[in-house]
DNA sequence: TTAGGGTTACAG
DNA sequence: CTGTAACCCTAA
């Protein structure tokens, strides 16, 4: 770890985290022109911006995921140095700068790919409930309390995440993602489209095209705990009256959220659950604004820091 | 303007 | 010397 030419201070990489959560990774003009971060970037180009990005997530990706083909070209001289307990580093190192990815999240191991011949329907939780039971590596299956356990480990999760977590793996069950053997879940072996009840074709797949954008709007309410922490620092950077309307948004979105799935939560009581975690994160923002609390939620989000 | 490869400056 | 982060170059 080098600390070089114009270093970025801590203030910039919030700024620019923010700016990724609102704008989107790749508008880093658009980043740089917007009043919130022009301040605080004002000496970095958009350019600069994407390198830093780009730095980071290297880094948060070099020890909690898979690696890409990238270092390459240097590799000739390097001991291979097996390591014979792969739970040491992972458990040890624990990156806890989780980079906001726009890519579907890849299984880890390679065992088993979820795509389907588009994008993959499954949502963000959905992929974290499979990740835990890759990495968990228990051949008979994971019962809900390592999943719940991992998840919470590696992500930030809303404080009812245990009744969302029973929810969803409800629902994975029932549409055959997962297969409950015995209190515990594995992977179902073909993922595709194993499932094609063509009783009443028409209305079913109707209902399915539903759940599904009904599922990937809510999974934008899923917050890593990374994605908290920038959004949290985005507001303390806010003026009162930005914040402000910021967290009524916040609680805006979360109330048209659970009214949507009050209407529709008849068959679907994951998309209930996820509109709580939205309420939380909402409750969660509005405590930080009125300084109501903050300390605790501080210990929440940043449990070694400050 | 951006994505990606490449280069340079600095820390260990 | 090696690794890393900031910086530079350029095709699309």
């Amino acid at each position: 770890m080098g600390a070089p030419k114009q270093k970025w201070t801590a203030e910039e990489e919030a700024a620019l985290k923010a700016g990724v959560l609102k704008h989107g990774a790749g508008k880093w003009r658009t980043i740089l022109k917007d009043p919130e971060f022009s301040g605080v970037l004002s000496l970095r180009s958009n350019v600069d911006l994407k390198d830093k990005w780009r730095n980071m997530s290297v880094t948060a990706n070099g020890w909690g995921s898979r690696e890409k083909a990238r270092l390459a070209l240097k590799r000739s001289q390097q001991i291979p140095k097996y390591d014979d307990n792969p739970m040491a580093l992972s458990t040890v190192v624990r990156s806890d700068e989780e980079i906001v990815d726009v890519k579907p999240l890849a299984i880890s191991g390679g065992a088993l790919q979820i795509d389907g011949p588009k994008r993959s329907i499954l949502s963000r939780l959905d992929n974290l409930i499979l990740e835990a039971i890759t990495n968990l590596k228990d051949p008979s299956g994971s019962n809900k309390t390592s999943i719940a356990l991992y998840i919470e480990d590696q992500y930030w999760a809303p404080p009812n995440f245990k009744r969302l977590l029973s929810a969803k793996l409800k629902y994975l069950t029932a549409s055959g993602k997962l297969i409950k053997v015995k209190r515990k879940y594995r992977i179902a072996p073909s993922l595709a489209f194993s499932e094609r009840r063509r009783s009443s074709g028409l209305l079913l797949l109707e209902e399915r095209q539903k759940d599904s954008s009904r599922a990937e709007k809510y999974d934008s309410k899923i917050l890593t705990k990374s994605q908290i922490d920038a959004e949290l620092a985005k507001m303390r950077n806010m003026t009162a009256e930005e914040a402000a309307a910021a967290a009524a948004r916040a609680v805006a979105e979360a109330e048209a959220a659970i009214a949507e799935a009050e209407e529709a939560a008849r068959e679907a009581d994951a998309a209930e659950a996820d509109a709580e975690a939205a309420q939380a994160f909402a409750e969660a923002a509005m405590m930080t604004l009125k300084g109501r609390n903050t300390s605790k939620l501080v210990k929440i989000f940043f449990p070694h820091i400050e």
